[in-house]
DNA sequence: TGTACATCAGTGAACGCGCGTTCACTGATGTAC
DNA sequence: TGTACATCAGTGAACGCGCGTTCACTGATGTAC
């Protein structure tokens, strides 16, 4: 029951959506091809129609996530004073503990450890989507006028991905919430005050 | 070949130790019992005798690491008037980045989302190794007399875990080396300044 | 436009491997008399 | 103190399961004439 080109190509997307969300929420090694598949309404047999390999679905699945976030902040800041944009980013990014499936998990908090022991590609993945979250915020620090904007975007990132990491991992307790807080304020502390409109759009 | 008991404890303590060793270097999936068994001097049908499963064995390997990690930082502070001692133990968490195996690894950027996915012993044993120490950096963060605490240590602790974990994703590169510099200006520049002498022992 | 054929997306079963766990067995240790 | 027996740490093979991957097969799609 061959297919149609369109139908193979939204189909293979399909199976990349299943995959970011499943492995951004369960892990590497705990999501199989076979749930994988059952996701996206296929049986794990065509897997291998559209993907050489499993590694090679996680390295698309960190890509396919890197972008989502970014167009999720960047939408999300359009427009924006940097000041006010850096606001905003950082609460939306601590703000993804509290979010089940699917847009804008980041996957260094979620999938941390993992990504560090995996095959070369998926490494070199994670690495650029680190690279990524960096850049964007130290745009933003540097906009904003702040001294040493690399620097200072490459603590606001290490302290949110600590943040989220470990506010995961306490999940359901309050200290979960009172890391974010913690987090959340001091990195503030770090910034030019928003102006008043930050609820805007 | 039955062996003595003082033998046994020790045969037990040396499974505990080799195991801490391997899964904060490889991981907990990634490291297997016969692994351990191995590195241990024994084979892997003996490893029942002493654990009654894995995950016992995880989690009693999160505890000796953070026991570890504890008498670690308090030896190398012990003494020093709190804002010496403040630096002394954010460098050497940070430095952690270099060790190979052995002592003073942090189970959290290490495992991290390892960690949350475990079972709920394990958890529990990662969260009560983060509460200790969140309250090692506040018990000193409060006697060199900062303002809120308990909110900074919980960002400096955010901070070292995410610069760590990034760090070890980007090992090899010199970004690794960035990442931790610039994670330990930031946490330093939000503390007191250290006394001169801050490598006398 | 219509027809015959090659292609290939998807199916479902099977393969191979590694790993956690179990088990029968061994023989030195510890204990009861 | 000496002896007979129960205990149990450690061995090495085997079991069972899940998972990534492969494969023969199906039948709709796309193409060549």
């Amino acid at each position: 029951m061959k297919k149609s080109k369109t139908e193979t190509v939204d189909t293979r997307k399909r199976i990349l959506s299943a995959a970011t969300r499943l492995f951004l929420t369960n892990g590497l090694a705990e999501t199989g091809i076979a749930s994988i598949m059952s996701a996206a309404g296929l049986t794990q047999g065509g897997f291998y129609r559209h993907f050489r390999s499993k590694e090679q679905l996680i390295a698309e699945a960190n890509i396919a996530a890197n972008d989502q976030m970014v167009a999720y902040f960047g939408a999300a800041v359009c427009g924006k004073p940097a000041a006010e944009a850096l606001h905003i980013a950082v609460n939306l990014y601590l703000d993804q503990v509290q979010l089940r499936g699917g847009e804008a998990l980041c996957p260094l908090p979620n999938l941390g450890s993992e990504l560090r022991r995996a095959d070369p590609r998926v490494r070199d993945a994670a690495m650029a989507g680190y690279q990524r979250l960096a850049r964007f915020f130290a745009m933003l620090t540097e906009q904003a006028g702040l001294a040493e904007p690399a620097r200072l975007a490459d603590a606001i990132v290490a302290t949110m991905v600590g943040a989220v990491m470990l506010a995961r991992l306490a999940v359901g307790r309050e200290s979960a919430q009172a890391i974010l807080l913690n987090a959340r304020q001091t990195i503030l502390s770090m910034l030019p005050p928003a102006p008043a409109a930050q609820k805007r759009a």
